[in-house]
RNA sequence: GGGUUGUUAGCUCAGUUGGCUAGAGCAUCUCGUUUACACCGAGAGGGUCGGGGGUCCGAGUCCCUCACAACCCACCA
């Protein structure tokens, strides 16, 4: 089949995708040593966006590279129920009916949130595969899959047993209207102005925005360093309140603001985050004072049953009337947590959650970072991690929303304290040996089902039930057809922001469950942002869509943009400009490939060329290119690949190899050479790569199944005989394109290689001729140091003139400065000496030059 | 407020442990339509590497300092 004369990307994605598909070439083979990525479950309900169109070409790369270069690879895709965000949206969808969440019980809700998330979940995967995901679709999971609950259950199950989990009062976000928590991201925060009231406190004065918690109160907190209150921390004062006197703890916490109000902080660690830190800090205990409904309750005595905004304006009045408020300053701004639905005040509440004691897991963790058996890329991530281990608390895995994975715990329903663990959860009582047992209707964090992702994906638990004698390891690694093999995973990539949540997590749940880290690298990469470095949001218009992209530019160029000039972990703008670099880049190959398709045509009968000396030298470079794309791959410098592969196909293969080709006509080296091409530059560009091998191979075997070539013997003599043509070519350019235009002749006198090469240099030129003559004439080619001269008029040469003094000045001043660094004796005597005699020979060579300068310009003078 | 990362060509960015004349893509300019490609070819211009100081034979790279920006965490009774 003929290719036609641009890539069209659109014409062949979808087409050679499911060829890969359908051909089974994205499973693993069995052969050769494990390689597996896990994918960062993408949100089942949504739509991909520009970051994944990052996260998916990096994880490809690695995937196809390490599939061509003899690895049993697997990269297992997943969807995630992404709990809380899912759960916002069909909420709304919900409300739109005219519905909300208290008209449902808990089961129905979460099958109606299966069938929502069931409707748009198709989206995603067709993304996944337009972006040219080559992971292994059978064994795709969904967080919400049986085999993940199972597992989920069983490591909770093991926590429990080993003491790890316990029931703990934390203060969470709390809607007094929705009756329910939220998480911290689920807070809108408002600027407001309230009104801050001084007020008299025992020995104190102090200032507060909420005076109704003054019935909480278990302590006053002033700073350490503040002389002012020295003498009083530590004691215990009196103070009056609205329901009578009332006993608090001073204590002294680097949390107070000394400048701020008078420097005093009456603390209610029930309804105040730093309050509750400072009451953790110092043992203080926590009483709590307004209900789930939003009303105060019994320890508020006379206020109670009034709301809080109630109580406040009430207690503030009594206040007044005893004489306890000092000042109101009314234009004081804060900010509020609001309810983001129905904007009720959110209210820090204590209620009783689910904890792990995290500490132990926590530690072990930073350990395995320590001793470098989890590398970071960046290094600095991994560094920044070990430092949140140590400042990590109890992990509050329990959340209020029905879309999630059910805690399977139940509680006596006449015994708060007796907690129970069973798993069936579909039940929402159970009743064992006559005592009544109620569901726990809170679901888990989803940081605590993903963060055993890379053994849930692998089945790993399973498997090493199976293998638990002393030969589990090797027999694990032997069976193909388990995919326990692949944990621990090669890498986990994904984006910085997951760093603490769900990273952190995966190397302490992966260490507790298995005794293994969960996987040996972690590659960390940055945002992408705007094209002009803005964060994109959809309330400020800037999003791109990277299915548009595609759509436009094709997949390969989305590809090659993204990865092109980006670094590891740093968040960068989207450049669109690089795109386009990318889909030049398919446009060149393709047409590499159209080139070699025509000399193959045009030359049916070519025999083997043996003086080809462009073949041996673009065989050279070809090994140094994959060598270095290698070395980068290995390093995870992906733009550096991009580069290396992007300037061997355009600088090398194209400008140079083809030109030569034109001329050489190799048609059975022409085949190999683009073989090769192509298998270096798949792993990048999957589908144009793609689609030129399946039209020049009649016989099935699919690209992305080849093996990359082995390096080629080269003879580097013949090597640097390309090199002396390919300086010589330059060179004439350089002066003809300088001059008039037109077609030059080539004039030269005892020159072995332009005698064995003149029709090469006269096609690779774009010369008229290229002569030997006795008598040389004309302008001399010196920079190249070739008995080569130009056959030019008088006239011209003598034009030519100030350029080549030009060109003398530079190099005169170059040679100076070299001079200099050796007349430096720190340099001499401290500079590696390799570096010193680089020095030397470039001198030397450098001065040679200026010599043939400048003997030509006397020969024009002449 | 605490922490982290940046500031290099007009734009978007590389530059691995300090070492040859600081690179790429896009944009700009000149010449060129030789049937692979104008999504092209041959060339060119453009940078005192944010400012200042220091270490060193040698600094974009290491140290100090200032300015600015972004992100993360904690957010003020």
């Amino acid at each position: 089949m003929q290719l036609s004369k641009t890539y069209e990307p659109s014409q062949y994605e979808p087409e050679i995708y499911a060829m890969w598909e359908t051909s089974g070439a994205f499973k693993p083979t069995g052969k050769g040593e494990p390689y597996s990525i896990v994918m960062p479950p993408p949100n089942a309900n949504g739509n991909l966006h520009v970051g994944h169109g990052y996260m998916i070409p990096i994880e490809d790369i690695l995937t196809r590279y390490y599939r061509m270069n003899g690895r049993d690879t697997i990269w297992i895709p997943g969807a995630d129920h992404a709990g809380f965000e899912t759960w916002v949206v069909f909420e709304k969808a919900l409300e739109k009916e005219g519905k909300s969440r208290f008209d449902f019980s808990r089961e129905q809700l979460y099958k109606m949130t299966w069938d929502f998330v069931a409707q748009n979940r198709g989206n995603m995967e067709l993304q996944l595969r337009a972006l040219g995901a080559s992971c292994d679709w059978e064994s795709l999971v969904f967080t919400l899959d049986k085999k993940v609950v199972k597992t989920v259950y069983s490591t909770f199950k093991r926590l429990w047993d080993d003491g790890l989990i316990y029931r703990g009062e934390r203060l969470v976000n709390y809607c007094t209207h929705h009756q329910t928590s939220f998480a911290d991201i689920e807070v809108a925060y408002d600027e407001e102005t309230t009104p801050l009231y001084y007020i008299k406190y025992g020995p104190f004065e102090l200032a507060t925005t909420r005076p109704e918690t003054k019935f909480g109160d278990t302590a006053v907190a002033v700073h350490p360093d503040d002389d002012r209150y020295k003498d009083l921390v530590g004691k215990t004062v009196t103070v009056q309140g609205v329901n009578g006197d009332f006993e608090v703890k001073v204590i002294a916490d680097e949390m107070v603001d000394r400048e701020f109000g008078t420097g005093v902080v009456k603390i209610t660690p029930a309804h105040s985050f730093d309050d509750w830190e400072a009451g953790q800090r110092h043992d203080l205990p926590a009483i709590r004072v307004i209900n789930e409904d939003g009303r105060m309750n019994e320890r508020a005595g006379r206020f109670a049953g009034l709301t809080v905004m109630e109580a406040r304006k009430a207690v503030v009045e009594a206040m007044e009337e005893m004489g306890l408020i000092i000042k109101i300053d009314k234009n004081y701004k804060t900010r509020i947590g609001r309810c983001y639905k129905c904007n009720t005040t959110i209210e820090p509440m204590l209620m009783k959650q689910w904890f792990i004691d995290i500490q132990p897991l926590a530690q072990r963790a930073k350990k395995s970072i320590e001793s470098g058996e989890i590398k970071f890329v960046p290094e600095q991530k991994g560094k920044e991690l070990a430092r949140y281990y140590d400042e990590l608390r109890d992990w509050n895995i329990s959340r209020q929303i029905p879309w999630g994975i059910p805690i399977p715990a139940f509680q006596n329903v006449n015994d708060p304290d007796d907690w129970i663990f069973d798993e069936r959860v579909e039940e929402s009582e159970l009743v064992i040996d006559g005592v009544t047992y109620r569901r726990d209707n809170d679901t888990f964090d989803t940081w605590f089902s993903s963060g055993q992702w890379p053994f849930v994906t692998t089945d790993y638990l399973s498997a090493s039930d199976l293998f638990s004698d002393e030969n589990s390891e090797k027999e694990l690694a032997e069976d193909a057809n388990n995919l326990a093999r692949f944990y621990p995973n090669a890498v986990m990539e994904t984006g910085t922001d997951l760093l603490r949540p769900w990273v952190s997590r995966m190397i302490m749940l992966g260490l507790y469950a298995t005794d293994k880290v969960p996987f040996h690298d972690v590659f960390m990469h940055g945002l992408i942002l705007d094209e002009h470095g803005q964060k994109m949001s959809k309330s400020k218009g800037n999003v791109i869509n990277p299915m548009d992209i595609i759509g436009e530019f094709g997949s390969d160029a989305l590809r090659i943009g993204i990865v092109m000039n980006r670094a590891a972990g740093q968040n960068q703008a989207f450049s669109t400009a690089s795109v386009i670099a990318g889909r030049n880049f398919c446009n060149k190959l393709w047409n590499i490939a159209r080139l070699v398709q025509k000399i193959i045509a045009d030359n049916p009968d070519q025999a083997e060329i043996a003086d080809d000396i462009a073949a041996v030298w673009i065989d050279k470079k070809l090994n140094d290119a994959q060598n270095e794309i290698s070395e980068h791959i290995k390093n995870y410098r992906f733009a550096e690949a991009v580069d290396t592969v992007y300037h061997i196909v355009w600088d090398e293969v194209a400008d140079w190899f083809m030109e030569a080709e034109k001329f050489y006509k190799n048609t059975a080296f022409l085949t190999c050479v683009m073989d090769r091409i192509l298998k270096i530059v798949h792993p990048f560009a999957p589908f144009v790569t793609e689609t030129i091998w399946t039209t020049l191979h009649k016989d099935g075997e699919l690209l992305i199944s080849q093996q990359w070539s082995e390096a080629a013997e080269v003879d580097s003599e013949k090597v640097s005989r390309f090199e002396s043509v390919k300086n010589l070519v330059s060179e004439v350019r350089l002066i003809t394109t300088q001059l008039p235009a037109g077609k030059y002749d080539l004039l030269y006198t005892d020159d072995k290689i332009i005698a064995e090469n003149a029709d090469l240099i006269k096609s690779l030129a774009g010369l008229k001729s290229v002569e030997k003559v006795e008598q040389s004439r004309g302008l001399r080619i010196a920079s190249a140091n070739r008995k080569a001269w130009l056959d030019l008029s008088p006239e011209m040469v003598y034009e030519h003139q100030s350029r080549l003094e030009l060109r003398l000045v530079e190099i005169r001043g170059e040679v100076e400065k070299l001079q200099a660094r050796l007349d430096n004796k720190g340099y001499v005597e401290h500079a590696p000496e390799h570096l010193v005699n680089e020095t030397r020979n470039e001198i030397a060579s450098k001065t040679a030059l200026i010599d043939r300068l400048v003997h030509e310009l006397e020969v024009i003078k002449k």
